[in-house]
RNA sequence: GACCUGAUAGCUCAGUUGGUAGAGCAUCUCCCUUUUAAGGAGAGGGUCCUGGGUUCGAGCCCCAGUCAGGUCA
């Protein structure tokens, strides 16, 4: 008997080529279309999106010959999220809501759905690839690897899940590269072939933060300050260590900006609509260079900028995972408290990997950078990879 | 009170020997991108403080005034 595989059709090229493959490949397939928005009204034009992608989805299912399903997850998706979106801007950190939309609801409440209707797999439109490593007792650890188009990978949003996660999934499409996808896609005429690709938060789509986010968090006057790049949080630089975990506590820890660093130049509508490193916005001019933001304090409500790319305030060498928010993907290579280890990290999606070496220490993990790392963002995740292997992440404190 | 300097795009300023204005930043649009951002490309935007005068022609010269900063009593 055949395997069967539930596949979310989101009605763009890439889930409709990974049925198509499916299909190919024998497997027993069945297209789920997940609608879990449906507020318009903050959404950048495009009129009424997820219809026209329900749509397509039926027609890729019916072209294919596979039966259709539509399910509604919008309450789930809006509190686990929605809210985490609120509440982490709110406290003045940056979520990425697409990564916990894949934990949580792609390869949770969609995978447990998927197993309901008496699948063995689910399968996505990802582009990054599944290995499997023999241990020694005999059982399997499953590898979450890049796509194989280098400019298209996706596993940096992937990079919560589970092994239990990973065993229960397939992505068909991670061996091809984008144009191959859309080669494809209209080799077979399926209707998505020339589908632009979808852009902003996934299922909400493009939004303007700060429009999106006045739903729940009200504007509050406040000031930006610009803090000069020989401030003294800059300056006092300390070289000498006697251990190593001092040297990272030191330069993972972010400047404690006062209002006395800098001087006003500008006045915002709410620092908790502003993230670290954003230019944009904060219609401030008459500046030599741009000025980016440093950091938020929500609190005071204050905006800390900084002139010029290379602000000193921009970058920083070190981070640090607190031990609840670290996870393992390959569990069996997690690091024991003193352990360190040599790795390629990013983080935000499509950034290069970066040379950087984690440890473990007690409560948590330090990722340090070879070369400084710009805007470094409390709530964002970083991503470990050795090779084109996704080995861990964690959120960015 | 006298004198000096300045007043040019939203902001900071440049503007050659007088020929109806430019740069950076900001803003907007597009591109890129399934997070936030970064980045790339383009666009819009000026009664050149006001009023006189000289000149074929004034942001640039002259006079008066207004405002701002400074200096001296």
């Amino acid at each position: 008997m055949n395997k069967k595989v539930v596949v979310g059709l989101s009605g763009g090229v890439d889930s409709s080529v990974a049925a198509f493959l499916l299909t190919e490949r024998g497997y027993d397939v069945i297209g789920l279309f997940m609608k879990n928005w449906h507020d318009d009204s903050v959404t950048i034009s495009d009129e009424c999106p997820w219809l026209e992608d329900s749509n397509d989805a039926l027609i890729v299912a019916e072209k294919l010959g596979i039966p259709f399903q539509t399910v509604d997850l919008s309450k789930e998706y809006k509190e686990r999220i929605v809210d985490y979106m609120f509440n982490e801007y709110e406290r003045g950190r940056t979520p990425n809501p697409d990564v916990l939309c894949n934990r949580e609801i792609k390869f949770d409440v969609f995978l447990k759905i998927a197993l309901d209707l008496g699948a063995d797999y689910v399968a996505t439109g990802h582009y990054c690839q599944k290995g499997v490593v023999q241990n020694a007792d005999g059982m399997e650890t499953y590898q979450l690897l890049a796509g194989r188009d280098g400019n298209k990978d996706q596993s940096y949003f992937l990079c919560q899940l589970s092994q239990e996660q990973l065993e229960k999934t397939l992505f068909p499409i991670g061996g091809l590269t984008k144009p191959e996808v859309r080669k494809l896609a209209a080799e077979h005429n399926l209707v998505t072939a020339d589908k632009k690709d979808s852009q902003g938060l996934c299922f909400i789509g493009k939004v303007r933060l700060p429009d999106f986010l006045q739903q729940k968090l009200k504007p509050k006057k406040g000031v930006i300050v610009e803090v000069p790049k020989d401030s003294r949080h800059y300056t006092d630089g300390q070289t000498h260590f006697d251990l190593k975990i001092q040297e990272l506590a030191y330069f993972s820890e972010k400047p404690d900006y006062t209002l006395e660093d800098g001087t006003v130049v500008g006045e915002h509508s709410g620092a908790h609509y502003f993230t670290n490193g954003q230019r944009k916005g904060l219609d401030v001019g008459g500046t030599k260079e741009p000025l980016f933001v440093l950091d938020t304090d929500v609190d005071a409500n204050v905006i800390y900028t900084g002139q010029g790319k290379d602000h000193p305030g921009l970058l920083r060498r070190t981070l640090f995972v607190k031990e609840e928010e670290l996870h393992w993907v390959r569990t069996d290579l997690a690091l024991k408290i003193d352990d360190t280890m040599r790795v390629t990290a990013r983080i935000r999606y499509r950034q290069p990997l970066q040379k950087a070496t984690l440890y473990r220490v007690n409560g948590g993990l330090y990722v340090d950078f070879e070369e400084k790392q710009s805007a470094i963002t409390e709530g964002q995740f970083v991503a470990w990879y050795q090779g084109n292997e996704l080995l861990g992440s964690g959120v960015i404190s």
